[in-house]
DNA sequence: AAAAGTAGAACGAATGTTCATTTCTGTCAA
DNA sequence: TTGACAGAAATGAACATTCGTTCTACTTTT
């Protein structure tokens, strides 16, 4: 006797589900451990239409994939648009990520966090992707406006965003427990000032290094 | 007729066998795109040994990543026992990681570069290694001692090492073409001193952002 | 003789996928 | 308004395959 416990039918479009679902999963347990049905369960869409829709479990993930990356795009236009100098583009997007880390974690963890090439084996890394190229892009910009100092592109670009990502990393690996947004002005005061003291480094003789737990 | 063609046996013990195919294997496919019959194909080692020393997929996993962090650690004990200050011995460290990535590489991708958790679930990640520990008590001298301008710890070591960090990744993934060897001296340049021009930042109306493919 | 290694068949659970069947939805003649 | 009906959407049991693991018989080494 199916079909009779209908009374409430989720209101969202079924791919719509299946993708949140897929998400969920993919996150928490990584791609290789999710099963379709495990997918099935927690969208409560039946296996067929999750093949109709999406043609099996790599279409789910390339799907969102491409999906999240278009709302990536969207962010980059959106900063893009404001009346900002390059070097203020460098930190909204940092801020903008930050956020997104804090209020949309499993956005940020399948975007940013997951090996896409271990279960996506034909889609470019994304750091070849548009909203990178457009970070690095900006990152030129400065340099030919003069905002930001000259040099070696890749190395300069990865100054700017590598502390950010890195502690986007440490944050999504539990092992930061701070919430990011509350770091952001410091981080971008040191990335851009540098982290030398000014004064003199004299040569120490190391210590035992404490390893604190 | 077998064991005939064992003219030239190879000398290695069989678990480095098992071990170095298996490196080779889960960095080129993932861990969960690797069968054990891969690892036996490629290792010339039974099955049954291969079940014998490591019983089984993820015990192969699990042992070569307690191998790799304790070269690791090794590398870390050699800069620690050098005479450096601390601005000193964290610049080694980055320049030591470059050269691991260019010829060593599947070392740095399988430790750096893999999801550990999506494979070996209880182990804890990566950052939370004695290494890590290392690399941010070194960051906490260098404040305490007036090398490194101070501030959130967690911020001081991401600058530190979030450039090189992306730079590998990026190297890594392939989009970046130049060996990381040759960016060592600029990107250290860039970290300590900052980005910033020194001149004042001139606000300019947004140009369009061209992407270069 | 004991220990270590090899070969490879067999097994069982998990999982990606298919497809016959059911239900929904909109159209149109009566 | 009703009812028939066609096509689309959705369903889920069943299937086929993969893969981690075990086991047995055999060989080599010490």
């Amino acid at each position: 006797m199916p079909y009779l416990n209908k009374a409430a039918p989720s209101p969202e479009p079924l791919d719509c589900r299946i993708l949140s679902a897929a998400l969920d999963l993919f996150v928490e347990r990584g791609f290789h451990n999710v099963s379709v049905h495990d997918v099935q369960r927690e969208s409560q869409v039946s296996i067929g239409s999750i093949y109709k829709h999406f043609g099996g479990k790599e279409g789910i993930a390339k799907a969102l994939y491409y999906h999240l990356l278009n709302e990536f795009e969207e962010m980059m236009n959106q900063v893009m648009e404001e009346d900002l100098s390059n070097r203020e583009r460098c930190n909204r997007i940092i801020a903008l990520l930050f956020e997104y880390t804090e209020s949309r974690r499993n956005i940020i963890e399948y975007m940013l966090h997951a090996k896409h090439r271990e279960f996506l084996p034909n889609e470019p890394p994304i750091c070849s992707s548009t909203p990178f190229k457009v970070m690095r892009s900006i990152v030129q910009q400065g340099m030919d406006a003069g905002e930001i100092r000259s040099g070696n592109p890749w190395v300069v670009a990865s100054t700017v965003f590598g502390g950010a990502i890195r502690m986007i990393h440490l944050r999504l690996d539990g092992v930061m427990e701070q919430p990011l947004t509350e770091c952001y002005d410091e981080l971008i005061d040191c990335m851009w000032r540098g982290l030398s003291t000014g004064e003199a480094v004299k040569r120490k003789r190391p210590q035992a290094v404490e390893v604190a737990g």
